[in-house]
DNA sequence: GCGATCAGCT
DNA sequence: CACAGCTGATCGC
């Protein structure tokens, strides 16, 4: 996203008119106009990030910055930007970008999970004194009241309605340990993205005395990220290469099994084919769904933080690494008032599973006393199949993407 | 031909 | 649906 305050952009790498360009994290939707030949402007990135996006762009020029300082950085013209960044307690490496200048200050949050320290973010400098002035001569509902604080907050607005409620990923971990226990030894696949869940993988291999078992492009990953210790052995092994010996043997001795959404089942059914003790787990913010779609485990092997159980045996846990609602809230009421900006595109409540967008603006409104949100709207989906090829569709014309903002006065 | 990008899917 | 990808088709250098 193009910041509208200063030309700066955030996790978003196609903007000719951007000067500066920010990477809060390494997942793969925040890197849209990255490539190996990418030259549009300097790019900053904790030093972490900086490591994961190396290991896929070798060529790539990226300044890595470190948290809990600030940075000047010449923009044009003789003004300079200052940059404080914030672990984002997303994924390794994940920070959120504090921003202050002749604009104010302004808080990227990118995806990110609360934490006790998001609690000092408003007692940082820019945030305490140096908007203060500025607010006073260019935003004019500011003035009044002269506060000091923040200009504009970019806010990670993935679960922003109140029907998200995931507990804590501490709590989920624990849970999730102590139930494979019973069952141990075993092979526990994790079902996990490319970059994520490590916490979890580590905690189940700590808490079972055993060890992780991952791609060889995960291992230097997992390399990158300082997740190298002598307490739990990461070993690179392809679950759909290994052989039926390995299998077993794994299965004996136990073992921690990451693996890609779409190798789960192919690797439970090798797993399966090959006679061995095995589980697979899918822990994601939207477990919810799964609660609705998969039978329930029998009533006294419920625990509190297992959400269902599928049929062919994997056990959803809700396991988020983006906030709940009150967490956004709480977050929020961290934070000096200023107008919000959703970094993510809301949609509207259609479909089963989806959420009204508006009534999870309206409900943060109300419990965060937000003066306003800005938001672009998803495009709604399009239902009818359409046979023309791309190249016809594309020559009836873009469509608008429109924004919006809702101001606190316009509400109930 | 190949890498980058997009549509479609889960 | 889609947390964040993957796959296969197509674009364009």
């Amino acid at each position: 996203m193009l910041l509208e305050e200063v030309p700066v952009a955030v996790d978003s790498f196609n903007h000719d008119g951007g000067v500066l360009f920010f990477c809060s994290h390494a997942h793969e939707d925040h890197l849209k106009g990255l490539n190996k030949k990418w030259r549009k402007g300097p790019l900053f990135a904790s030093a972490i990030t900086r490591q994961l996006l190396l290991l896929k762009w070798p060529s790539l020029e990226i300044t890595a910055l470190e948290l809990g300082r600030t940075y000047q950085i010449p923009l044009m013209d003789g003004l300079e930007i200052e940059v404080y960044l914030i672990d984002a307690n997303h994924v390794p490496g994940s920070v959120m970008f504090l921003f202050s200048g002749y604009f104010g200050s302004v808080l990227y949050t990118g995806d990110f999970r609360l934490h006790e320290k998001h609690q000092d973010i408003a007692s940082l400098a820019p945030v305490r004194d140096l908007v203060g002035p500025f607010l006073q001569v260019n935003f004019g509902s500011f003035s009044k009241t002269g506060d000091k604080g923040l200009s504009r907050i970019y806010l990670d607005n993935t679960f922003c309605d109140p029907r998200f409620q995931q507990p804590s990923r501490e709590d989920v971990a624990a849970a999730i340990s102590k139930r494979f226990r019973r069952k141990w030894p075993c092979i526990i696949f994790v079902e996990s993205y490319r970059l994520g869940k490590e916490t979890l993988l580590l905690h189940l291999a700590q808490k079972l005395r055993s060890r992780v078992l991952v791609s060889e492009e995960r291992k230097k990953t997992m390399r990158a990220c300082g997740f190298e210790s002598d307490q739990v052995q990461i070993q690179s092994c392809d679950p759909l290469q290994a052989s039926e010996d390995l299998l077993q043997t794994e299965a004996l001795r136990g073992c921690i099994w990451a693996i890609s959404r779409q190798n789960l089942r192919k690797g439970m059914w090798q797993a399966s084919d090959s006679g061995c003790a095995f589980h697979g787990i899918r822990a994601t913010g939207w477990a919810e769904q799964a609660r609705k779609e998969e039978s329930m485990p029998s009533c006294e092997d419920l625990d509190e933080n297992l959400v269902a159980v599928s049929d062919d045996g994997v056990f959803h846990y809700l396991y988020s690494d983006h906030c709940s609602f009150l967490e956004l809230v709480q977050f929020l009421q961290f934070l000096p008032k200023a107008p919000v900006t959703f970094i993510s595109p809301v949609g509207s409540s259609e479909g089963t599973y989806s959420f009204d967008g508006a009534d999870g603006i309206q409900k943060l409104m109300a419990s965060a006393s937000v003066p306003s949100i800005r938001y672009s709207e998803r495009p709604t989906r399009c239902f009818e199949k359409t046979s023309l090829p791309r190249a016809k569709r594309k020559a009836e014309g873009p469509h608008e993407e429109d924004g919006y903002e809702q101001k606190k006065s316009a509400g109930a």
